[in-house]
DNA sequence: AATATATAGTTAACAGTGTAAACCATTTTA
DNA sequence: TAAAATGGTTTACACTGTTAACTATATATT
């Protein structure tokens, strides 16, 4: 098995810490910077995505998903509304605003894609992704 | 270009989360759960190594140094020796203790490689280990 | 129906991390 | 000798991850 120079580990967090801080850069003139990704989830879902839900899709917990709603709805980004078939739950929608907004969004993520990925052929990207997903379990199963 | 289901930059991230998850558990029975990639480098450079150059090496800025040493020398692993020759500089030092820690530290950065690679065939990992070179460069590139 | 238990979301607290500004001591440059 | 640069430290602030405790609702048990 041919050694990696440094650990795996901090290489590829570095690599995610990169990528989002080209995004930030591309979005520079929205006025927010962060979470993302959770307004495509939530579109991707329209009107029928709880709090819950989005935790489980990010692969995070409820609480930090509080602090993502409570960041893009003071953004007015997102509003919650409460379900009236289980009122402790939440229905998360998005606003105008963050329709209009996705289509940027969306094009940021694939154009960084492109830049990372720059120089890469076909089949090396293919191969990455699958390479990504077994490493993904990898870790999962050990976890 | 084949697209990937999730942004990359998320995906990465979450891999590198998850590495440092395994490896905090495997060296559990140290009295630190962090750093521990900078012993090696200070290891490697044995006594003539300056924060600000661990800082270089490790990308990160020297206020974040000055906590990491401060943390590996509370716990014991590490000293500062001021320089002689340029009173400013602080050379980085192992103790006897980290000395020790060392190898079964190395050794559990080979294993969790072993365990996140596994099921990969050689020219698998070797394909990866050069395209995460050439993201790494675009991404760079592009900061 | 009454009680216990579980769930969705919120709040509070604490440790860790990234980043910038101000500062001290020392060295280098002008 | 004065000014500028460098290595390291301190302080401050915002953000992140994580745990515990809490409210309100809903579901299950008796």
């Amino acid at each position: 098995m041919p050694q990696i120079e440094q650990p795996l580990g901090r290489l590829l967090s570095g690599l995610g810490k990169g990528y989002l801080y080209l995004l930030r850069a591309k979005l520079q003139h929205l006025d927010i910077d962060r979470n993302y990704y959770a307004l495509v989830i939530i579109d991707s879902q329209e009107g029928e995505i709880t709090q819950q839900e989005l935790a489980l899709i990010l692969d995070t917990d409820k609480v930090s998903i509080v602090r993502v709603i409570d960041y893009l709805s003071e953004k007015g980004y997102v509003e919650r509304i409460q379900k009236t078939d289980d009122r402790r739950k939440h229905s998360l929608v998005l606003t105008a605003k963050a329709k209009l907004a996705l289509p940027e969004i969306k094009k940021s993520f694939n154009e960084i894609n492109e830049v990372a990925l720059n120089g890469l052929s076909i089949s090396q990207v293919t191969e990455l992704s699958e390479t990504i997903k077994k490493i993904k379990s990898n870790i999962k199963e050990n976890v």
